[in-house]
DNA sequence: GATGTTCTCTGACTAAAATCAGAGAATGCC
DNA sequence: GGCATTCTCTGATTTTAGTCAGAGAACATC
């Protein structure tokens, strides 16, 4: 397996990856290109720019320079808060940008120019599943501080996801608690899960020693739906329970949440009567945990994922 | 299509390649690791280093020097041409490229890491598929003249596995002859395939006017089958030969040559009585080559494609 | 309003990659 | 033998990429 993905990697650098580079090499240099292309029509705050492409604060600031002094695009504060500065495209960047565009089109096209129809399509949906599965496979779960920024991030788009999802709208404060501080360890723990930086998903657990350990707040960004981050995610707080002295996991959620409900049962959860009052939920979750089980996240039977992508 | 081929080739390059070249950097610049990689363990002509890696002569020859310099290479001319060079690694850099073959293998296994066993076989599998498919993508055919050197070369090798497949044995100069002159427009036209810079097959046709055109000596490299490199040579001797006039195509082979025979039935090939007295050949074959009748290359009818694998 | 943090920028560098022109040796081919 | 070609090397330079330290503005918090 090791051997197939080397050779991938080398088949793969040579025939998409330099090349594209470049095309992308328009009598500029190639950080530059990517950085006009990264800015995009709507235009991208500098520290996210950044971030995606890897790049030193002074290497970015230059770049940028460089770029501003060819008339290409403009940077300005953002409004929100004016220590972060917008870089924003001009009408000459938007014609330079379309033309990296066409080249990429163009180097694409060349790509699928040496096969016939079936084997196109082949191709690409070969390229499609291995597109996903790398970007899942980059999903990265950490620790982090359940005040930090990224945690706060997510669980207010948990909080909203909830309201406009269920009928009866969702109040964090109403119901069982779970506080920052009732999921910093020791009295418990919150994951973060990031994909190149940014952060799609969440989920805490409260310790209670041998008693049941409460799950709650997994949540995982729309955009990153499909990647099996939800799997992840849960069998990760799972793991932590398990390590602080629970034999069991409790999950209560609401029945509008299908796909939450289809992985607790694909995972090993069982319905079971409420076991607290908390006013959202209205389907209530347990599971063993045996000690030292791995929940290898393989695919369940069919039959218990069905609900998946009702 | 496009789209997701361009959507491939960002996760791929970021998610594989980028970071491939970041393990790749042990104490030493990228592009000499890199050297030293391609040099391998049997040694390197160093004009096939430049091509294979892109360099300027100069380039190359600087980061032969360091490696050089570090003991890690020797470089010596060739024997067969003093002009050419050698590089081959030293027992030093022996040890170094197994560094660095660790650390792609550590990078490949960081890659699977992140997913379960079904998820890593799909991916596993659709790698494989991409990486055939992109292969057989680069492959390009170009028409060249039949003494020249990649065509020598390629006949060569074509009467070499004559000669090792067929219990007769095979003589170029016995039989229906199809010297250079013949295979060259206008009487004929020669035609070599590549991959990445080298030759991995070749075909002639010798035309005669409205009388059926010659297909000869269609033959691909071991290393270059089944990526459909034959299929899409026989389309363009057909075109070629249809563009000179010809409204009928003959090809002879031996019995032996099974992936042959089954490449010119899948391809609307019919059997037929001898049509010249080749005494290499016991099968006969033709084909009506319909005037701009567009070969698609898709994938013939199962039944007729069942010696292929044989 | 004092303090610490976040974000961006500049200056000063270093390292690596890439380019160009020209020279010299070996070879192939009249 | 003369001549063009192939292959490699060196010197001189330029362009890109990437790093580090520090400064200043804006903001968050107590």
């Amino acid at each position: 397996m090791v051997d197939q993905v080397r050779s991938f990697s080398r088949v793969v650098t040579q025939r998409v990856g330099a090349l594209n580079d470049r095309f992308m090499e328009r009598d500029r240099p190639l950080a530059q290109s990517r950085m006009l292309w990264e800015i995009g029509l709507e235009g991208c705050e500098i520290r996210l720019l950044r971030s995606r492409l890897g790049l030193d604060s002074g290497h970015a600031s230059r770049l940028l320079r460089a770029l501003e002094g060819e008339g290409l695009i403009v940077v300005e504060p953002s409004m929100a808060d004016r220590r972060v500065r917008m870089a924003r495209l001009t009408v000459a960047g938007l014609h330079e940008r379309t033309l990296l565009d066409e080249r990429s089109d163009e180097h694409a096209a060349s790509i699928l120019a040496g096969l016939d129809p079936p084997r196109r399509e082949q191709l690409v949906g070969a390229m499609r599943t291995v597109e996903r599965l790398l970007t899942a496979a980059a999903v990265e779960i950490r620790l982090v501080d359940p005040a930090s920024r990224d945690a706060v991030r997510c669980l207010s788009a948990y909080y909203a996801e909830l309201n406009r999802r269920s009928e009866k709208g969702y109040d964090p404060n109403a119901g069982i608690s779970a506080e920052p501080h009732e999921l910093r360890p020791p009295a418990g723990a919150f994951f973060v899960a990031y994909l190149r930086g940014e952060a799609i998903g969440c989920g805490g657990v409260k310790h209670h020693g041998g008693a049941p350990a409460e799950i709650k707040r997994m949540w995982v960004a729309e955009s990153a739906r499909g990647l099996g981050v939800g799997r992840r995610m849960l069998a990760c707080l799972e793991t932590c329970a398990r390590d602080n002295g629970a034999v069991t996991a409790h999950i209560e959620t609401n029945g509008t949440l299908v796909e939450a409900i289809s992985l607790y049962l694909s995972a090993g959860y069982v319905e079971v009567p409420a076991f607290n009052d908390e006013p959202f939920a209205d389907h209530w979750f347990e599971k063993p945990l045996g000690p030292y089980k791995l929940d290898t996240g393989s695919t369940p039977p069919r039959h218990k994922s069905r609900l998946r992508r009702a």
